[in-house]
DNA sequence: CGGTATCCTAGCTGATACTG
DNA sequence: CAGTATCAGCTAGGATACCG
């Protein structure tokens, strides 16, 4: 893995920012993430070219890197079946149960969303009263 | 602006890939995104700078264009006063009010988080029987 | 199958400058 | 204030190749 930077960017006077509280936000902000939980919530388990399919686009990559970001954030877990060919089984945790019903939601206004045109760019100009 | 990329990237053999339809989660997915969406539903309006500052690590050229999208996608209207210094308010459009709801377990839900360290990692190694 | 290593491009930030 | 433009520098993501 390289995971080197990890958005951190702090500047080099700043004095041993160490800080690893930072919210969940930080790993559900970065692309894929939601998808990847809302997949992940379609079954009880999943495998690793499985979700891949449904995620078109994503390489595996990446794939891989948020898997192990949201395993490190409680949300999913890992079962590795020692075999060849291999097979590991991702799930969601308890925590993110309660997750899962939230991002059911969020797919669910997703889908609903669907229509009306890429371009409505709703700008408005307040006109200033004329000095009468 | 530039928005040359915009996620595309198809081969240069593929025929005129003028494909708009895309769902909401192409620009839901992007960075900062679902952030901005979240601190615009905590004021009727904000401004700019209001919002900015809100979002803290963000650029103002991507908070820019993120208000951009969202504005294309109508979740966001923009109102401009035509003043010296310029004021503009941007806020939830009705569609997006539905999703503000959504956002706000989110946010809740992130909140209640918090807590258990960084790094669990569940990983499990299925054991296989041994040929008795 | 489920990754990791490598290379290369796309995207984001920071700084600065400029405008209405 | 609310941007847009530009450029440098770094990070994130995609494509491909390869391995146990």
């Amino acid at each position: 893995m390289k995971t080197r930077g990890e958005y951190s960017s702090m500047k080099p006077g700043s004095i041993s920012n160490t800080c690893e509280v930072m919210s969940i936000w930080e790993v559900l902000d970065k692309r894929w993430a939601l998808l990847i939980l809302k997949n992940l919530s379609t079954k009880e388990v999943i495998r690793f070219t499985e979700l891949k399919k449904t995620l078109s686009g994503i390489s595996s990559t990446v794939l891989a890197e948020r898997l192990l970001e949201l395993q490190r954030k409680g949300l999913v877990t890992k079962k590795i079946y020692p075999e060849i060919p291999p097979k590991v089984e991702y799930a969601l945790t308890i925590r993110a149960k309660e997750l899962e019903v939230i991002l059911k939601e969020l797919a669910r206004w997703a889908n609903r969303w669907k229509s009306t045109g890429t371009s409505k760019t709703m700008t408005t100009i307040a006109v200033r009263k004329k000095p009468s």
